[in-house]
DNA sequence: TTCCCCTGCGCG
DNA sequence: AAAGCGCGCAGGGGAA
């Protein structure tokens, strides 16, 4: 490929003509440069367009042109002329002329929120970031995420970069990589304005051949309705982000305050039992594997390691070994157990949300490339991971004047589950509308559902995640409160009355053994997939060792029923987001087969109502997306924590 | 200092 | 014979 040779818009008829250029095709590639990564309070510093043959970009407010020339200084701060002394000083020319932010992003507008398609690597954040400029308007679709599009063409992939990919779509050897894409630091004005430039025109230049090859390869993969349903998916996500979670202020201050003391307490506690002199902070490894396995002659307590490190070879204090010693009575190990909960509850929950907030809200990121089933997951912070015992979903509130509403699919992995084995025992407890768990064990031991105790039903729900999960004797015991003898028994008896089950998940290994080819396990892999077509794939379903491939055998079972009911949520967010069109619902959360929204205090009928018909209701190419009933349970709730 | 891998634990 | 899927984050430990 011919070199990029960067045109700089710096005037008002170059912004006018790049506008005038980029406006004449069907899709352009945009990507911005800011200040920083939270797109709420970030500002604009370059916008790159990429198009058919062109490249545009927009430098604003650059404060560094070219380097002019570097002065090398030694620790006294005298000149120096030997090779690489530690500290520079450049020197930097006049950048040029430069266009100001409101006069960029007023030209740009009519490519934003115009019919074009617009294509970026992880353009989400370019649009959170631009929305700020158009009075929080985000713009709507079409949209095409590359980075999205390698995932659902490549599930399995540990990063998905651009400087990762684009190499690999040109074939660039491993030696080639470094030079090819050079690493520029995170800070964007400390580069000369040519370096920058240069840079950026890579970024949108390669971002848009990746575009051009991924929709090749969607196409080969005939992946079109999976990315459609990601794409559609996009900019609801983005509102969701944008709209934020509310967390109540107050509450959030007087957990800290009680986490703070019961810490304190701890520590002065562990002061007192370990007899030390001076205090110290029981973050200090050191000093705690000093005080638990250092003899008593020298202040420890004694207590021999479990197991040491292997470079050092010091004692390893890991929860295991406190828990052992905590069990064998000792009050340090069971102190400093107890500071580390405490600790990871604050620090991971409480304050991790605190250094999130933004005017009393977190607005997580929803990602669409990090689950190999299709799943969304939240990062920055996780709001799908807030634990439910303990005090942390209740921080989570509507803001003044509002209400949550609450809604959840009732068993929707099974529901999956009945729909695809076609088993007519399993779909007919759903069709009565039965509790699953219950009929599982009725069916199973022939008896009738209203007799079935709360014990008993423990194990028919052990024996429905064994189906979902792949879980062997053991877990299904364990998790059943059973015998592993009992629990071999009960999955012998739930495959005999449920009967189609078990060949229906031997159908979908055979049909996946079947695309791929033994001989080229990694260029052809078997491959599952999700209602709509979402591929996992899997070259262990070749392997000849039980472990990875009795392994690849449940990933591959639980691809088609998790990712599927992945897809069916997705399918409802949108359903939502639209219905909530002209209203002032708002969809702010997702956690799998859950949606919180808010809504004004005395709507929460009309708000329910319309939740619920849009997650019941879908339907794919006029029928009902699966042939078993969806239930959805709706609540309106003044905390999170309150719903269900 | 920064990055990577591992373990443990929170959720569905 | 043995057999739990999918995530993200914090902290520990080691490598660059």
């Amino acid at each position: 490929m011919s070199a990029i040779e960067p045109a700089l818009v710096r005037t008002e008829s170059e912004l006018e003509h790049a506008v005038s250029v980029v406006s004449q095709f069907n899709e352009f590639v945009i990507d911005i440069e800011t200040d920083g990564i939270n797109p709420r309070t970030n500002a604009l510093s370059w916008v790159g367009l990429a198009t058919y043959g062109e490249v545009f970009l927009i430098p604003m407010q650059h404060r560094r042109g070219r380097l002019l020339r570097e002065e090398r200084l030694t620790k006294s701060g005298k000149p120096s002329k030997a090779q690489t002394p530690p500290v520079h000083k450049r020197y930097y020319g006049d950048p040029g002329a430069q266009l100001m932010p409101d006069v960029v992003t007023a030209a740009i507008e009519p490519l934003l929120f115009g019919e074009q398609l617009k294509i970026g690597h992880n353009v989400k954040f370019d649009m959170l970031s631009l929305a700020k400029y158009y009075g929080g308007r985000i713009p709507d679709g079409p949209y095409n995420d590359t980075l999205v599009m390698q995932h659902v063409v490549d599930e399995n992939r540990r990063s998905y970069s651009l400087k990762d990919i684009v190499p690999d779509w040109l074939r660039i050897s491993k030696d080639d990589r470094k030079g090819f894409y050079p690493k520029l630091g995170k800070n964007v004005a400390s580069h000369p304005i040519d370096a920058l430039a240069k840079y950026l025109a890579k970024d949108v230049r390669y971002c848009w051949l990746l575009w051009q090859a991924l929709c090749d390869w969607i196409s080969r993969e005939d992946m079109w309705d999976v990315l459609k349903l990601e794409m559609d998916l996009y900019p609801v996500i983005m509102r969701m982000e944008a709209a934020g979670a509310y967390v109540d202020p107050d509450h959030l201050d007087e957990m800290e305050q009680e986490l703070d003391l019961q810490l304190q307490t701890i520590e002065r506690d562990a002061w007192t039992t370990a007899k030390v002199r001076t205090p110290f902070p029981l973050t200090n490894t050191n000093m705690k594997r000093d005080l638990l396995f250092k003899p008593k002659a020298e202040g420890g307590q004694g207590l021999k390691p479990l197991k040491l490190t292997p470079k050092r070879g010091d004692p390893v204090l890991d929860q295991a070994t406190l828990e052992h010693y905590a069990d064998k009575g000792n009050k340090l190990a069971s102190l400093f157990l107890d500071y580390s909960e405490k600790q990871k509850l604050l620090g991971t929950y409480v304050l991790g949300l605190r250094t999130r907030m933004n005017n009393g809200k977190v607005h997580t990121s929803f990602t669409q490339h990090a689950a190999v089933t299709g799943r969304l997951s939240s990062r920055d912070p996780n709001l799908q991971n807030i634990p439910r015992d303990s005090n942390v979903r209740a921080l989570f509130v509507a803001p003044p004047g509002y209400t949550l509403v609450v809604a959840d699919y009732d068993q929707i992995e099974l529901r999956v589950t009945a729909h695809f084995s076609l088993d007519e025992r399993m779909r007919a407890i759903f069709e009565a509308g039965e509790d699953i768990h219950a009929g599982t064990y009725a069916a199973i031991v022939g008896k009738e559902i209203e007799d079935v105790t709360k014990d008993e039903r423990q194990i028919g729900k052990g024996l429905n995640f064994a189906v979902v999960y792949g879980a062997g004797p053991p877990k299904v015991a364990a998790m059943s409160g059973v015998s592993v003898e009992d629990a071999k028994f009960f999955m012998k008896q739930y495959y005999k009355r449920f009967n189609n089950i078990e060949p229906w998940k031997y159908f979908v290994l055979n049909e996946a053994r079947r695309r791929g080819s033994p001989a080229h396990p990694y260029l052809q892999p078997p491959y599952v997939t999700t209602l709509l077509g979402r591929k996992r794939r899997l070259p262990d379903l070749f392997a000849r060792e039980y472990i990875p491939l009795g392994r690849a055998e449940r990933q591959a079972i639980n691809h088609r029923v998790q990712g599927t009911a992945a897809e069916i949520m997705k399918i409802a967010m949108i359903r939502v987001d639209q219905a909530f069109q002209d209203t002032p619902f708002t969809l702010i959360l997702t956690v799998h087969d859950e949606i919180v929204s808010i809504c004004p205090e005395g709507m929460e009928n009309e708000a329910k109502e319309l939740v619920v018909s849009a997650l019941s209701g879908i339907t794919l190419n006029e029928r009902p997306i699966i042939d078993v009933p969806l239930v959805v349970t709706c609540e309106a709730a003044r905390r999170w924590s309150e719903a269900k």
